[in-house]
DNA sequence: TTGAAAGCGCTACCAA
DNA sequence: TTGGTAGCGCTTTCAA
């Protein structure tokens, strides 16, 4: 059997309530006391069961993080940083990957909700209304989405699509692709929606494509289509999708940029290693998940304060995979 | 306040026992307590609190997931893998990402022994004497890493590198470099064993340089010394760190495979995109998860069973990366 | 078949 | 400053 406080306190030879007290206060008992009960911990390597104390004391010191897809690298890096961030408060994480499954999502929420002091969901899948069902019972941070009652860390989208489109712009493209990402994805409809309104401005027309899953598949089974609308760029929701267009005009010897220019989202690793070099909207992703975390505990501090939203900066990294527009 | 099994049982004009034993098996209440039950599990929309379960069944029904850089998108493949199978066993998971520190790596287990029921631990960085000081305290399953008393997971490097060296051999290649992943690690000397072995068979001359962190950036420092090795071909301790060769050889102008051939680790998604595309050993990276997971479960119910130690195949990937050698 | 009671490990209150 | 006691939410005897 593992070593419970009990056991501290018989070989301490003091009760049960100095032992805690000790733990959580040393200064709040004698210092002979605290000396008996430190060298007991020791000697037993005794360590508090945290379950045990949250039954108590309400608290569980465990933070619920709930994301699409472990697999796609901008979400790797959210959460290691998350967790890392969680850590170095002393909260354990619990992680899901609900595989892009919205019905898997609310199910986990629930399940979890009594394990954790608050959530952190990364780009939720489920729609406004089941996300607002959660709010006031359990504290809830969302990253990439902005709704109601929510504290939320998100990238201005808006501004990168910005950068992205003057800089296609200004290389000559005035027909340019928009490869949609999942239809239940807020960044997805953000990005859409910045894109437009500077389309607009900058008149260039805008072909929109998808909806596809953002993945490397996604990009490739769009790839063909992208290629039948005459466009001369291609901005893509995120870079592995822009990866799967990069891999099949290759395979079509579709030359990029010298056929067609392609723009990413994210900015992971990956696009700085394919060749061409992706041209990508870089995001801080491990500023996401540490904002996130900082924002969540705040808000489990204060539940009642009106909710933080923090909009992160988003970044145009300019690569081989852009130039000059085909003349047509 | 949380609904908790007092509130269910009082509308349901019952006693918190019969909530409980509805819950826990249907079949053993009348069917008029069960309907009342479950009507007001429905209204209340109950959830029990494994936590507190936990304390009274000793079981918690979480698994500690802990594992060297989620960044790695061999270990988020994995970690997706695990935790999905976790799920659907109906377990929770709590994941660490360590960062590569051994220290933190143990510390994190004595921390978390008490809210799991067992750990899963990927590529531990920790010596085997302090892997073995958790033995017989909770049931862990190791992956990619085997030692005395321990359940594993691993994979047969030694024919993975029989393959890759039989490859670069037939290729023409006599002098190859092995570039070697964190001394921490027991696959880089599993790796490195079996790549002696048949460098000997062959007569190949093996050159070994590093050690380097598993990163892209590891690759891209060690690049050079590959180089001045005088070589023709050289494999890498994982695909990153190949990636991280083939940047820097690209960034040198160094023809791959005209003047060298690289050879992966892993076959992560990403070693199919870059070009040239990387000729890798590649895993199954979703088994290893989903296998450690059973094994762990296993372990958990029969915890005094001879530990079984699957070990999984590898597979070369012939990919771009690897041609014939230059001739000296 | 059901309910009452005890207890899991820990904390927090109240007296002493 | 300390120890006893009650209680967190749930399960599991044990009687009824």
């Amino acid at each position: 059997m593992a070593v419970t406080i009990k056991d501290v306190a018989r070989l301490a030879g003091v009760s049960a309530s100095s032992v805690c007290r000790t733990l959580a206060d040393p200064g709040a008992v004698l210092p002979g006391t605290r000396e008996q009960v430190e060298k007991a911990v020791r000697e037993l390597g005794y360590y508090p069961n945290r379950a045990a104390r949250g039954l108590s004391t309400g608290r569980t010191g465990n933070l619920g993080v709930v994301l699409p897809d472990l697999a796609n690298p901008f979400f790797a890096s959210v959460v290691k940083a998350a967790q890392t961030q969680a850590r170095r408060l002393d909260y354990a994480v619990f992680l899901s990957d609900i595989d892009e499954d919205p019905a898997v999502e609310t199910m986990l929420i629930r399940a979890l909700a009594k394990q954790v002091d608050g959530f952190l969901l990364c780009s939720p899948r489920s729609s406004d209304d089941e996300l607002r069902a959660f709010a006031g019972h359990t504290p809830i941070v969302l990253l990439n989405r902005r709704i109601g009652p929510f504290p939320s860390v998100t990238v201005d989208a808006a501004d990168g699509m910005r950068q992205a489109l003057t800089h296609l712009h200004a290389l000559g493209h005035r027909r340019v692709a928009y490869v949609a990402g999942p239809r239940s994805s807020w960044s997805n409809r953000e990005r859409l929606r910045g894109l437009r309104s500077v389309a607009g401005t900058l008149g260039v027309d805008l072909v929109e494509v998808g909806n596809v899953p953002p993945t490397v598949e996604g990009g490739v089974s769009i790839a063909d289509v992208v290629l039948a609308s005459t466009v001369t760029a291609v901005l893509a929701y995120n870079d592995l999708t822009a990866l799967g267009l990069l891999n099949r005009f290759h395979a079509r010897s579709v030359a990029v940029p010298g056929d067609i220019s392609v723009i990413g989202f994210d900015g992971i690793l990956l696009s700085a290693l394919v060749s061409p070099a992706l041209t990508t909207i870089a995001v801080e992703m491990d500023r996401i998940g540490r904002v996130g975390v900082d924002l969540l505990l705040e808000t489990m501090t204060d539940p009642g304060r009106t909710p933080i939203r923090r909009v992160l900066p988003a970044q145009l990294i300019v690569r081989a995979s852009t130039g000059p527009a085909r003349p047509s």
